[in-house]
DNA sequence: TTAAAAAATGTGTACGTTAACACGTTTTAC
DNA sequence: GTAAAACGTGTTAACGTACACATTTTTTAA
């Protein structure tokens, strides 16, 4: 059986105290040259590692998490973010941490910064945001760095500096719908790709996509992409001139809003390959219907929950925090989508 | 700032000393009906978690873990899972717990059985194996549960009694691969079902999925399916032969081995629309050169590290470990193939 | 009523790590 | 040459929980 080194164990096997390897292990200074080494190779001999269980005991302050989320409530996207937060506070209930969650609207950058801002009275070791206004993010962000506080974001990536970053690469995402489009529509054809946003707030992440799915079919012949952008609010209008004038044969729509694409083409008596993103519930019965042809899925649950985990596993137990992980871009069809609820 | 509250917090609030909230946590008898009520009131008041980092400290042994992985050297595929373990191992290595890795042939039932019943000398806590062989599988598990050690088993789905599995459906990926397949050939078509394994070991792991293939085309028009199960060794006659006589227009191997079928094609010039399961470096390579439509991704490093995972979370801090917990079915193409790679 | 037995409760120590503190030794400053 | 400062080192009391053991209270029996 395996015996697990302690502090203690090293001490005796250098020659010298607990007090004097503890500060050996974190470079607190006044140590002779001699103990230093002895320490050292005794360290190096068990490969030693502080029981980081031991360590948080010790540690009695409560550590102050601020999460700031776009509100479900204004898009239904964020609903599975919400989730993935609830069960890591759920899951860590019983540590020294405080997270709160606050919401904006994705649609108002202001309430973005009043929110925002308005945390920052107390005191604060971490702030996870969805950075969806670049601008207000990076004002935000600045305040947060001033006052030295762990930050980390997730879904849209931030060009400025942050601790910890999740989420997708989004032009490849961009390059994987058209892959996907490319299998299902033989050469000669048109391929429509629709931004449906209300603001420009989410541009930069939409363009992305569009990069990516334009540069694929840059490599292809007898492929042309004609790109719309719309508001939200009342595109059906629009959207039905569109598709009369085009004669596209494919649509990839670059949010989660593609069930809105699927319904307007059933009151036009329409039907086109469609791929978009996001497993909301009425893309799911789309994609069941084949009314959708794939779905890529985000994984926001997931997003958010590695987002809070790593601040927290940072702060608690002093994990590394990867400055950037991208999740893998998962293809969703009729069969699988099943899989990815339970 | 919330105060984070400790069985003494529990202990004033309720009246009584910390020793008998801790005889009422763990229901050790030896408390009064009044202070039983009142401590059980203060708990629910502040919804009481008890510090499980706290809780593992006091208990000084050494878990004992064995995992039984089938050789990487013998199967590719295992690589992997082997690589998944080792994150762990070295996740938890400033814990009490003691891992060992060890192998057996998957080609071999008997080394199987060596090796597994091998580990049961000494005390064991938790034994973690992947149930290649049926029969075998259940002696291994008979006398794992004789001698109460904790099992987990993962990738192939084991009728008997598991304390945690973590897997696949592999029906349902059946049904996926058939839906890809149907999206690529237009009807009518016949395509050829193939089961490279040179054992009938994974036979009802390749019955499944061949289950959920034909399912799905049964309930369509015009399809036809024919299987065709060969061994590994030495397989390209009987392939070249099978795909001269038939007019087959695609081609599901359900087992790792698409590769092999993609050379085998190459070899005779054809061309056909091939899916299969896994990312190997080979398959990989034929993915990125459209030799193959498309992949199934049965994340076996996922496996391997949420069942190890699973089992020492629940030794060491107390967790509820799943019983059977199913992975999302990963569709893999030549575009989000590398976000897969990281 | 009282002694003994049983039941209920409290106390103390340990787990591994941390950090404040105390102590002894050496160096520095005047 | 002496006082003060600097340095190196060991000791100890926490952190929250668990459990053996000591102590107190209640119940039972004579």
């Amino acid at each position: 059986m395996r015996k697990k080194y302690t502090i203690k164990d090293i001490a005796n096997a250098a020659g010298v105290s607990i007090g004097t390897v503890d500060r050996v292990l974190h470079n607190r200074g006044k140590v002779s040259k001699k103990a230093l080494l002895s320490v050292n190779n005794a360290l190096k001999e068990f490969n030693y590692k502080p029981n980081p269980i031991a360590r948080t005991l010790k540690n009695n302050t409560v550590y102050i998490i601020k999460v700031l989320l776009p509100d479900s409530a204004k898009d239904p996207f964020w609903l599975p973010g919400k989730e993935g937060i609830e069960e890591v506070m759920e899951e860590y209930g019983a540590f020294d941490i405080d997270i709160s969650v606050h919401y904006y609207n994705p649609a108002d950058s202001k309430s973005f910064l009043d929110i925002g801002f308005g945390l920052l009275g107390q005191h604060i070791d971490a702030f996870l945001f969805v950075p969806l206004f670049e601008k207000e993010s990076d004002l935000l962000l600045d305040e947060l760095k001033n006052k030295d506080i762990l930050t980390g974001t997730f879904n849209s990536f931030h060009g400025g500096t942050v601790d910890l970053y999740v989420g997708l690469d989004l032009f490849m995402s961009g390059r994987v719908a058209a892959k996907l489009m490319a299998d299902a529509l033989k050469a000669p054809s048109k391929i429509a790709l629709v931004h449906i946003d209300e603001e420009s707030t989410n541009a930069v992440h939409l363009r992305e996509k569009e990069r990516g799915f334009r540069q694929f079919f840059k490599e292809m012949q007898d492929y042309e992409v004609i790109t719309l952008a719309i508001g939200a609010s009342g595109f059906e209008q629009k959207f039905a001139a569109f598709i009369e004038d085009e004669g596209v044969g494919g649509i990839f729509v670059t949010t989660s809003k593609v069930y809105r694409i699927v319904k307007a083409l059933k009151a036009l008596g329409k039907t086109k390959v469609v791929v978009g993103y996001d497993l909301l519930e009425e893309n799911i019965k789309a994609l069941q219907s084949n009314d959708i042809k794939f779905l890529i899925h985000q994984s926001p649950k997931l997003q958010a929950s590695l987002g809070l985990k790593g601040l927290v596993d940072n702060l608690l137990l002093g994990k590394e925090l990867s400055k950037k992980s991208l999740l893998p871009i998962q293809i969703i069809n009729s069969e699988n989508v099943e899989s990815y609820l339970y």
